[in-house]
DNA sequence: TTGTAGGCGTTATCAA
DNA sequence: TTGATAACGCCTACAA
């Protein structure tokens, strides 16, 4: 028995397949008697009605594609744990994607979904604000995106993001009350929105406090872990910052590394705080000061309102931005001695 | 332009949607110019064959299932990651399930997966070894089937394990040669295959050295963090260990939490190895000992795994079981003094 | 090299 | 309450 489908339960019910169809539909418009008999067949058979067959028919895929940078992140990982919260309790599924941060990967994989292949995006995104006409197709086919954490500010779908601003400039006040004379950014693409928006906090913050900036202190950093260690192990033994503010979790880690190596104490020498919703924070050595955004909780709100577009699809839907709160815990690794 | 398809596209072309059709298939019985203006026209459109459709024609979903118990860990984090590594190479999407370590939704994804959504599973599974009819019902299907790290033993698929019992033999012996006489083995459910194996490794060290077996020693612990937290904390307390063997990470995070609160010293009073692939673990305070089992590779081997199954589609295929290696890292946690 | 026609499995519409 | 039929978009024999 391998080829299982509603044609074959009808037949051996003796019943039209619209009855069948019926049964898994929830529909009304039949007896209880026969609904239970054929789901009684169909287990037996282990049935279900093919997704593929009735996406074609109804244009519905019950599926939710997820685009994130990477995977191996508390922040993505407890996002994604949040968008699949939300999606499992409307019956969808998680179509999961990840760009390592290749805009073309991104690109293609948006191509991809061109088609039906999704009902909706949910996506963090990877490159820098120039052609996203890739993006303006999807919006044509009214397939609703929503953009978490990295977006494109000029394309017109819901947002949901933190208050990076403030944090940055926050933290970077922070750094400066500790006593830090030379803080250093650590960015990966300071030409994205992201990159951008934290560097505005670290600089005006410098200007409030009277300290001038130097261009040699933002450090652009790359993909790869190796090249970034080196990176800042010359900043370090070149520049000799006294603080450091990492827009990004994993370069506050090669800043642990390299520190560990050169024998710099954290925070006598160096006081560090990042970007980082890293949930065991605390017990690193030292103790992580960071700013941790919630991701869970964004998860689930860019969920939320691509199930609210999802279900207004006819009528128009006006794009929200949702602005959350991130939070500096500040730990050992930013203390006055 | 709403709606596009090879029809419309055939329509506009003055030609015939099979034409259409094998300009998208590669096919080489096309002419070349045909094609070029065919592909330009649908790229002016953006128009991609629909995926459903085409389903539903070929039984091709070029989709993966991949179901882990939790995202938001290392092991499996680098896992999808190297799942994700094949499947793009071979063109698969992947549909990612997060079961929470409940049984239960294990079996409704898989029952939910019965009928052409994906053509092949890589799965950790988190259920005992009871009832697994609804893996069974999978194989009548011919949906090849993967497990990685945990699994069932009475199912007859592929299978990536690591050498769970060698490793926990030798971490156990480890943490008896510094001097520990109490140790205590933390466990998230004793009864699944890899919590048994691994306790097996810890009970046959222990013999080895000829140190009683203790039954109170062996923590069962929950899914929640809290419970855990006030498990741990009475077990050091009350039952005074000297060293703790976590078969699971997030119990050992749990351990330093309660060392932190309770001012014990790791690993002056209390030494710690655990199970885990935490690329950050040297970074913790103190660093962390740690099995790290091999989590990309692993998940590069379950997919090429099941992509030579899926390969040999009509053939008999032969079940594989690989094992892999794991390391015991040993760190400052579980260092003599 | 291109076109015609039938069917993949389902469901909505209409009729009985 | 149930059944017949057409259609979703695509692909593949087969025919031209």
């Amino acid at each position: 028995m391998d080829n299982i489908n509603i044609k074959v339960l009808a037949k051996k019910l003796n019943l039209s397949t619209s009855t069948i169809s019926r049964a898994f539909s929830g529909s009304t418009d039949i007896n209880k008697d026969t609904r239970e008999r054929i789901l009684a067949l169909a287990k037996e058979h282990n049935f279900l009605p093919n997704h593929y067959a009735s996406n074609l028919r109804d244009k519905k895929t019950k599926t939710l594609a997820v685009i994130v940078p990477e995977i191996a992140n508390d922040f993505f990982a407890q996002a994604i744990n949040g968008i699949e919260e939300v999606a499992r309790k409307k019956g969808f599924y998680i179509l999961l994607y990840r760009t390592d941060d290749i805009f073309e990967k991104e690109v293609s994989f948006v191509n991809y979904l061109n088609n039906g292949k999704a009902d909706g995006i949910i996506m963090s995104v990877s490159g820098e604000a120039n052609d996203h006409h890739y993006l303006k197709a999807l919006s044509k086919k009214h397939v609703p995106v929503v953009f978490f954490d990295r977006v494109y500010e000029d394309i017109d779908v819901s947002k949901v993001t933190t208050n990076d601003y403030d944090s940055s400039f926050e933290a970077t006040e922070h750094l400066l009350q500790t006593g830090c004379k030379r803080i250093a950014y650590l960015v990966v693409n300071k030409s994205i929105s992201i990159g951008k928006v934290r560097m505005q906090g670290y600089l005006d913050a410098l200007e409030k406090h009277g300290v001038p900036f130097n261009d040699e202190l933002i450090i652009d950093c790359s993909q790869d872990e190796k090249i970034n260690y080196s990176i800042i192990k010359s900043v370090l033994e070149e520049l000799k910052p006294d603080g450091i503010f990492s827009s990004v979790e994993r370069l506050a880690f090669a800043t642990y590394y390299v520190c560990n190596d050169m024998k710099i104490s954290i925070p006598k020498d160096l006081k560090v705080v990042s970007f980082s919703s890293l949930q065991i924070a605390p017990l690193l050595c030292p103790a992580l000061s960071t700013i941790t955004q919630p991701a869970y909780e964004m998860g689930i709100k860019a969920a939320t309102l691509l199930f609210d577009e999802l279900e207004k699809k006819d009528q128009y839907f006006p794009k929200k931005t949702h602005v959350m709160r991130s939070k500096l815990l500040v730990r050992k690794s930013s203390q006055p001695e």
